[in-house]
DNA sequence: AGAAGATGTTAGTCATCGTTAACACCGGGC
DNA sequence: GCCCGGTGTTAACGATGACTAACATCTTCT
């Protein structure tokens, strides 16, 4: 029977376990790749042995299902909130860099292991992240179309994945350039490339 | 004993097999990661079965250490090449960007294997590696040291590393736009985001 | 106190994989 | 015509790794 909780979310215990599993197996997967790392090591990166992350996680490819799950959901809400709450397109697309760069230069590993790994993950799981994730790229689409409206919405795809590419480099240049002035350099690359679409939105001809 | 050439490189078939290999083992790396492709799975994407690489290359992390090594000196010998001679820094500029586009659009494969797979490569040729890639973003952080002579070197490199994750989304956003067009709209952004360097060297407090 | 459940341990299993061994074919130079 | 280097084959081996089983421990509720 459960204790306090009637029939509410697990022990907090547990939920910590969990999540400390979670982050490290992350670090782990970024680091070397999902099969690159051993059971024994996630294991051993939170003072346990091997086989004990059986009693919290059905196997290793859940392991990892559940931290992409965690952060495109968690990318998606936090994006389709700032979109809402903001006033105009201008203020939710600076709301979204602001986001996205927090994110990337706070949580490198996982950004690793999110663009990198989906192709790991079992299919069931699998389909429910590419959602995620394409609705999260919409949300940028959608602000973006508003802004530049004579750009068509492929072209405002790719431009997106690009700035994503742009702002998630932070795993490649770490330490460099200290956490604020890195933010403000990110900030303004990511804007004066999108601004670039106003220009080159016909250029498609070139020598 | 050599029949044609007495002393020169092997014949061509046997290049072109080695080639071969490496280009199937790119496609397959970048696809699902080198833990996650077994030699079988190479052999059979060139015709043979399995352990036939092993006539061609020492071993598995071999076959990598050479796609990898092949990426960065081309990339780094071309970029020399087009930085030497091109008339001022603009121009040299404008020929890296040419050159990297060319390559992410033409190679997305080679792009994606080149950056995740570092670290799968054993130690001797690690360095070599490494070296290159160091040499490859010195050409880009000289030619732009020269055009904004104001910002510190730090930040150079971190912006040119959020260049490349610019341009080098390539894999992400597949075929949403023809490849002209897709080479124009990355020209296009890269140039926007480095001219962001002039404006934003100081403001390294935000609210 | 004692039963139950949660969480950990070690030992074993089964599959997979990198690599090697032993053998077959084949084409060109004596 | 025969040998030989190059290239492929299949079979075996050894290691590793995901996962399971069986057992220990500790907390907690009655």
């Amino acid at each position: 029977m459960r204790s306090v909780t009637s029939a509410g979310s697990p022990p907090r215990d547990r939920r910590r376990r969990r999540s400390e599993i979670l982050d490290a197996a992350a670090e782990l997967f970024a680091a070397r790749g999902f099969h690159g790392v051993s059971i024994e090591e996630i294991g051993g990166a939170v003072g346990t042995s091997g086989p004990a992350l059986y009693r919290h996680f059905s196997g290793k490819e859940a392991l990892l299902a559940e931290i992409l799950l965690e952060v495109s959901e968690r990318l998606h809400t936090s994006a389709a909130r700032r979109v809402t709450e903001a006033p105009d397109a201008e203020r939710a697309l600076e709301s979204l860099l602001t986001g996205q760069i927090e994110f990337a230069l706070g949580h490198p590993s996982l950004i690793t292991v999110h663009d990198r790994e989906l192709g790991n993950v079992p299919e069931p799981a699998r389909r429910r992240i590419r959602r995620l994730q394409r609705l999260y790229l919409e949300e940028w689409v959608t602000v973006l179309s508003e802004l530049y409206p004579s750009c068509p919405p492929p072209r405002l795809r790719a431009a997106t994945h690009a700035v994503f590419g742009l702002l998630n480099s932070t795993p490649h240049s770490a330490g460099e350039v200290p956490a604020r002035a890195m933010a403000g350099l990110l900030r303004g690359m990511a804007r004066a490339a999108l601004a670039a679409l106003q220009d080159t939105a016909h250029s498609q001809e070139e020598s």
